[in-house]
DNA sequence: GTCTATACTCTGATAGAC
DNA sequence: GTCTATCAGAGTATAGAC
């Protein structure tokens, strides 16, 4: 199994992301991480400066994988149509990748506030407000559907309702939001 | 300062809140608190089985605390009123006490799922609810506000959203959320 | 019920040889 | 670009004296 023996940002970056979606941030060390690569901790230090610079690139990797599938979810629909099937999109992808997900919203430091990968999937959020509500812009309610999405995302995971809670409820504050919107 | 120089639970719990609020959940560990209350380390296992004990602690508090917020502002006020105030007092509260409130929607080790301060607080929801449809036991309903009002609270705190856009944003999705619903 | 002392495991990170 | 060796520190928890 083992390759020629070189690291890549990119190999690295894969190892990682594996050892975030099995244990979570605590689990991704700089030690089992090289473990995992056949290689001593020091050598990852001459492709990521620190671990954090690590968790910085993986949060990028899961705005652009996030953004990614709802844009293919939403392609080829329209109105609410296209905001039913991102809406779905974004809630599976929680589901499914649980821990790269939490990474998009942690808290950050102030003034950090990152400019980066996120701002495609807010305009992307924008977009689908728009073709609801036909109101350009529409920071308000993009802001709100955004909160709703996060929220469930959350409460999903936390197994506080049981086993058949969710989904149902769901659909039910989707339709319920929208059409809160549009009238 | 130093008092009679005895442990209590309460002491103990008190100064963790403090720690906790301070720093976040990273920063309450055990050398840190024994020094705050002038105390050895190994003294707090006589009052607490271990750290988790110490947190599982803090959550129920939080969710009594949390719940006491809610039910004193929605006092006096019934059906709209009622929620909207709770709801206001909802992300005031996780505004004010981010750290506090991060501990109750964190994953639960399946099984686990909390019999205990939480249950009450999902009850008064049901009730804010219940109190604008109509419906009792709507916990579709229930679900999709909490995960609205969970999502905005973590949303405001990442800030992620300049300065401006929170706030208008919780006003438009909560009251196009309660139209949607009792349409 | 608090103390001293300690065991153990884990972390991120660096210097310098090869 | 990877290695050995090591630093400097964090953490939880326990045994046994007082």
């Amino acid at each position: 199994m083992p390759y020629p023996a070189k690291l890549t940002t990119d190999t690295i970056l894969s190892a990682a992301l594996t050892l975030l979606e099995q244990g979570g941030p605590d689990a991704l060390a700089m030690r089992p991480l090289a473990d995992r690569l056949g290689v001593r901790p020091s050598s990852l230090y001459r492709h990521y400066p620190d671990r954090a610079a690590l968790l910085g690139t993986l949060e990028d990797h899961a705005a652009r994988d996030l953004h990614a599938a709802m844009s293919q979810a939403a392609t080829g629909r329209r109105g609410h149509e296209a905001l039913h099937a991102a809406a779905h999109a974004y809630v599976e992808y929680a589901r499914s990748h649980p821990h790269l997900y939490g990474l998009l919203l942690a808290p950050r430091a102030p003034g950090l506030a990152g400019p980066g990968a996120g701002k495609d999937l807010w305009n992307h959020v924008l977009t689908l407000i728009e073709g609801v509500t036909h109101t350009p812009d529409d920071t308000d309610a993009a802001v709100a559907l955004w909160a709703f999405l996060h929220g469930f995302a959350v409460l999903d995971r936390s197994g506080q309702f049981g086993l058949s809670g969710p989904r149902s409820g769901f659909e039910r504050g989707l339709s319920s939001f929208i059409r809160g919107l549009t009238s």
